[in-house]
RNA sequence: GCCCGAAUGGCGGAAUUGGCAGACGCAAAGGACUUAAAAUCCUUCGGGGGCAACUCCGUGCCGGUUCGAGUCCGGCUUCGGGCACCA
C-alpha cells in the first residue's frame, strides 16, 4: 500500500479521458475561467508557466465541487514576430515550426492534468480562426475606426520592421533591445482614441488589482485643461496650444513648437530657415533614446512672435525637440516661472522670466532657481489677480471663452494603435488597393484572405511586406469595379487574435459568426482571467477597446470582457525570470517524473503567495511530496479503525473546513497548502489518541485536497470505499456553531509582556479569570501595585503594574 | 523626477479586524532503524546571558499613539515595479 505516484496519476489521467469529470447537465451556473493563452515557444513550458496555471485549475476544480460547469479552455497565440523569428533562426518556415511548438506545447501542458476542454482549442494562426480576426477589421474599417496614415514611425533596425509605440515604449525594440529610429512610412491604424474616455471610466466597473486599474488610467492619461489660441504678430495666422495650465497665461513669455509641426515651415522668416532646417534635421535623426537621456534643452528662434491675448505683450516662437509633436497640439506654451522644462529652456536661452503665483516660498524673493508648481496667490495678473490656482483656472477659462481665442477641453495620452506590420507571420489585413475605387475591403464572402505559402518570408530592406513580391497573390480583381488592383500587403500585429481569442471559445467551430449569440451569452463574460501583469496594459486594453468595438456593432451583449482578473506572481531562478538565454530554465517534466503532478502543482502553490514573485527551490518540493506520503499513510491505517464523532473530531472538521475554504476564497493559496499540512498533522495526533476517528473528517479532507492534488484524491476517494469521482461530490461546508471551542489558552501578560498563560473555559466570567491569572502569575505580582487589568476575552489578559 | 508596492530566522514564508512573532515547509545538526546507504521516524533549530528556574533583546531605521504595535500614525533608508520632456 505505498503512495505510487507514477501509477496512481496515470490511472486516473486515463479516468478522466474516459469519464469526463467537468460535466453539464444543463442545470449547473457557469463559470468561465480563463488562462492567458501561452505563445507556443520552442524552449517549451517551465515551472513558470505552471504557476498560473495550476492556480486557474484550482480554481475551476473548486468551482465544479460548489456546482458549477466550468468553462475552462486553452489555445495558442501562435502569430507574431517571435515565431517569425525564431524560424527565421533556424532556416525553416513559420507555419512547420509553429506547429510543432503547438505540439510540444500541448503534450507538456497536459501534465499539469487540468480540466482544460480540449475540444474548445484555438490556435491564432488556423484560417478559421484568423477568419474572424480579419471580419472585426474590415468591421472597424466599414465603421471608420481603421484609417491609413503616412507616418514617422518607430522602426527596427534589427528586425527590420515597424514597431508600435508600445513595443519601442523607452526608444529600444521590445523584442531584441536595438535601438529605435524614426522611419516615415504608410501605416494602418485603429482609432483606439474614440474609446478613450470609455475605457477611462468602465475601469470602476472592473474587479481587477488596483494597480492594473491604475496602470491602465495613466496609460490613458486623461487631463483637464484649455485650448488657447495665439495670434502670430503681423499675420492672421494662429497656433492654438494645449495647457493645463491656463491659470499661467500672463506668465507665458514664448511660444514653442515641435520639430515635426506643420507650424514650422510656416512661422519661420526667412532669416532663420537655414538654422531652423538645420535644428529639424538634426532633431528627426535623434533617436528617442537620445531624446530622452540627453534632457539638456535645445532649440532655436523662428524669428516670428506672437501676441500674448492676456497682455498683448510678444512672444517669440521657438521651436525646441523637448515639445512632442503628437501630444496635444504639438505646440505649447512656455511660461518658465511655472513649468520647470520652460524653467530650464529660458533660463538657456534668455528668454523672459515672470512670476504669477506668490507663496510663502517664493514671497520676496527677486530671482527664482527653478520653476514654482505650488499654489498660491495670483500677482502680475490684472484679470484674476488674488485669486488661487483653481480660482484662476476658471477665471482664464472664462476669459478665453469670451473673447474667442480659447476654450476649455480634455487631452489624453493615449494614441491610435498602430496596426500594421512588415512581416509575413500575420494575419493578412483584408483590404484591396484600387487605382479606381481607393481602399476596398475584402468582401466577408471572401473571407479568410489566407496568408499565402512562400518561400522567402524573410523580412526585407525596404521596410515592405514578404508579401509584397508574391505577384499571384498580390494581384487582384477589385472587389468593386473588377478592374486589376492590389491587395494589402501589410500584416496585423500579433495583438490581433488575443484581442477577442477569449470569446471563440465560447463557439469555436462557428463558421456563420465569430461566436453564436446565445453562446456568448452562455459563456462570457469572463469570470476569471488569470495571467501576467506583464500585460497590465497592452493586451488587456486592447480586448477591452475590441470587446467595446463588438458590443457598439451588436456583435457582443457586453461592454467588459474580464470581470475579475489575478496577475500570479513570476517565479524567479537566481533571482531572474526564467528565460533560455539566462540559462536558468527548470522544466516541470523530470519533476513530474520523480514526485508527480500532484507534488509539482501543490509546491507551486506553496512556494509563496500567488501574487508576488517567488524564488523557486527545487528542493522546496520534497516538503509537500513526504505530506501526500503522510497522508497516504495515515489514510491508510486509520480508515478501517472508525469511530463516532467527539466533540475534539467535529471541532477539528469544522475549523478545518473554515480555515481552507476562507484562506482558498481570498486566494492565499500558499496557506491553503500549509493548512492541508497542518490539519493532516492534527488529524494524525487526534486519531492516536483516540484510536480511531470519524471518518467523515477523512472524508472533508480529501474532497477538499482534490482540486489541489486530483489524482491522489481520487484515488483515496475510491480507496476509501466511494463510487465514482470526488468530483462528483460537493465542497464541505461547516457549522459556525461547532467552531467555538469549549477551553481556549489565553495569555498572561505584565506590562504587555507574555509571562504565562492559562486554560480557561470560554464563559468564565471576567472576574473569574482575573482571579486565576493573579493567582498563576502571584509569584510575579509580589511586592508591586497593579494599576489596570485588561482583560480580553479568550485573548490575553494584561496587567498594568508599577514597582 | 512622479506614482505604486515591499522589507519578518540560514532560506521560502505565517500571523484574517492591534492581542502568545516565527505557523507550515526547506536547509542544517544530533539520535533511532539498517551490514551500509536511501527512505522513514524522533529531537534541536532568532540572538545574548545563566548550571538552572529564568531573563534581556528582537519583524529595515528614528519617533509617536496604545494596557499592548510586524500590524495604526509621522519622518527616513533600501530594494522592486510602472510612467517618464505628456505642457
Amino acid at each position: 500500500m505505498k503512495y505510487n505516484h507514477v501509477e496512481i496519476e496515470n490511472k486516473w489521467r486515463k479516468n478522466w479521458e474516459d469519464n469526463p469529470v467537468n460535466v453539464d447537465d444543463g442545470t449547473k451556473p457557469k463559470f468561465y475561467c480563463l488562462d492567458m493563452f501561452p505563445y507556443p515557444s520552442a524552449t517549451g513550458l517551465h515551472v513558470g508557466h505552471w504557476r498560473g496555471y495550476v492556480l486557474s485549475d484550482v480554481l475551476a476544480r473548486y468551482k465544479m465541487l460548489q456546482g458549477f460547469y466550468v468553462l475552462h479552455p486553452m489555445g495558442w497565440d501562435a502569430f507574431g514576430l517571435p515565431a517569425e523569428n525564431y524560424a527565421i533562426k533556424i532556416g525553416r518556415h513559420p507555419k512547420p515550426t509553429t506547429d510543432e511548438n503547438v505540439a510540444a506545447f500541448k503534450k507538456q501542458l497536459q501534465g499539469i492534468s487540468a480540466v482544460y476542454d480540449w475540444s474548445r482549442e484555438v490556435n491564432t494562426t488556423d484560417p478559421g480562426f484568423y477568419k474572424w480576426t480579419q471580419w472585426i477589421f474590415l468591421k472597424m474599417f466599414e465603421h471608420g475606426l481603421a484609417y491609413e496614415k503616412e507616418m514617422p514611425l518607430n522602426w527596427c533596425p534589427s528586425c527590420k520592421c515597424v514597431l508600435a509605440n508600445e513595443e519601442a515604449a523607452s526608444g529600444q525594440c521590445e523584442r531584441c533591445q536595438a535601438v529605435t529610429t524614426k522611419k516615415m512610412q504608410r501605416q494602418w491604424m485603429l482609432r483606439i482614441t474614440n474609446y478613450a474616455d470609455r475605457l477611462l471610466e468602465d475601469i470602476a466597473k472592473l474587479d481587477w488589482p488596483e494597480k492594473v486599474k491604475k496602470m491602465q488610467a495613466d496609460w490613458i492619461g486623461k487631463s483637464y485643461g484649455a485650448q488657447l489660441s495665439f495670434r502670430v504678430d503681423g499675420t492672421d495666422k494662429q497656433i492654438t496650444v494645449y495647457t493645463t495650465r491656463p491659470d499661467t497665461l500672463y506668465g507665458a513669455t514664448f511660444m514653442t513648437i515641435a520639430p515635426e509641426s506643420e507650424l514650422v515651415a510656416q512661422v519661420t522668416t526667412e532669416a532663420q530657415r537655414a538654422k531652423v532646417d538645420e535644428y529639424v534635421l538634426t532633431a528627426g535623426a535623434k533617436s528617442a533614446v537620445d531624446r530622452q537621456a540627453d534632457r539638456d534643452k535645445t532649440g532655436v528662434f523662428t524669428g516670428s512672435c506672437c501676441v500674448n491675448p492676456a497682455n498683448g505683450e510678444l512672444m517669440q516662437i521657438w521651436v525646441a525637440d523637448y515639445v512632442l509633436v503628437d501630444y496635444g497640439t504639438g505646440a505649447i506654451m512656455g511660461v518658465p516661472a511655472h513649468d520647470q522644462r520652460d524653467f530650464e529652456f529660458a533660463s538657456k536661452f534668455g528668454l523672459p522670466i515672470v512670476n504669477v503665483i506668490e507663496s510663502e516660498e517664493t514671497k520676496g524673493k527677486t530671482s527664482l532657481i527653478e520653476s514654482y508648481l505650488g499654489d498660491g496667490v495670483f500677482v502680475n495678473s490684472p484679470r484674476w489677480n488674488g485669486l488661487d490656482v483653481a480660482g484662476a483656472k476658471e477665471a482664464a477659462i472664462a476669459f478665453a471663452e469670451e473673447e474667442g481665442f480659447g476654450m476649455r477641453t480634455v487631452n489624453y495620452r493615449l494614441r491610435d494603435w498602430v496596426f500594421s506590420r512588415q512581416r509575413y507571420w500575420g494575419e493578412p489585413i483584408p483590404v484591396i488597393h484600387c487605382e479606381h475605387c481607393g481602399v476596398v475591403g475584402v468582401p466577408e464572402n471572401d473571407l479568410p484572405v489566407p496568408l499565402p505559402d512562400v518561400e522567402a518570408y524573410e523580412p526585407t530592406d525596404t521596410g515592405e511586406s514578404p508579401l509584397a513580391a508574391i505577384d499571384e497573390w498580390v494581384n487582384v480583381p477589385c472587389p468593386k469595379c473588377g478592374a486589376p488592383a492590389k491587395r494589402e500587403t501589410n500584416t496585423m500585429p500579433q495583438w490581433a487574435g488575443s484581442s477577442w481569442y477569449f470569446l471563440r471559445y465560447a463557439d469555436p467551430h462557428n463558421d456563420e459568426v465569430l461566436a453564436s449569440k446565445e453562446a456568448l451569452r452562455k459563456w462570457l463574460p469572463v469570470d476569471y482571467y488569470v495571467g501576467g501583469v506583464e500585460h497590465a496594459v497592452l493586451h488587456l486594453l486592447y480586448a477591452r477597446f475590441y470587446t467595446k468595438f463588438l458590443y457598439d456593432i451588436g456583435a457582443v451583449e457586453f461592454e467588459e470582457p474580464f470581470k475579475r482578473l489575478f496577475n500570479q506572481g513570476m517565479i524567479l531562478k537566481n533571482g531572474a525570470k526564467m528565460s533560455k538565454s539566462e540559462g536558468n530554465v527548470v522544466s516541470p517534466d523530470g519533476l513530474i517524473e520523480k514526485y508527480g503532478c500532484d507534488s509539482l502543482r501543490m509546491y507551486e502553490l506553496f512556494v509563496g503567495p500567488p501574487e508576488v514573485d517567488s524564488e523557486w527551490d527545487d528542493s522546496g518540493i520534497d516538503g509537500v511530496y513526504r505530506f501526500l506520503n503522510r497522508l497516504w499513510k495515515l489514510v491508510a491505517e486509520q480508515w478501517d479503525k472508525p469511530a463516532a464523532p467527539t466533540a475534539e473530531s467535529e471541532f477539528l472538521r469544522n475549523k478545518m473546513i473554515y480555515d481552507i475554504t476562507s484562506r482558498l476564497d481570498n486566494l492565499r493559496l500558499n496557506t491553503v497548502v500549509s493548512g492541508f499540512m497542518e490539519y493532516s498533522n492534527k488529524l494524525g495526533e487526534l486519531t492516536r489518541a483516540q484510536g480511531g476517528v470519524d471518518r467523515k473528517v477523512f472524508e472533508d479532507m480529501i474532497t477538499m485536497l482534490s482540486p489541489f492534488a486530483p489524482h491522489i484524491s481520487e484515488e483515496l476517494w475510491q480507496r476509501t470505499g466511494h463510487a465514482g469521482s470526488v468530483f462528483a461530490g460537493a465542497w464541505p461546508t461547516y457549522d459556525e456553531a461547532k467552531l467555538a471551542q469549549d477551553s481556549v489558552e489565553i495569555a498572561l501578560q505584565i506590562n504587555g509582556k507574555v509571562r504565562d498563560t492559562l486554560d480557561i473555559s470560554v464563559d468564565n466570567p471576567k472576574e473569574d479569570v482575573l482571579a486565576q491569572a493573579r493567582e498563576k502569575l502571584a509569584a510575579k505580582l509580589e511586592g508591586v501595585s497593579i494599576l489596570k487589568e485588561v482583560y480580553v476575552p479568550g485573548k490575553i489578559v494584561n496587567f498594568v503594574v508599577k514597582g
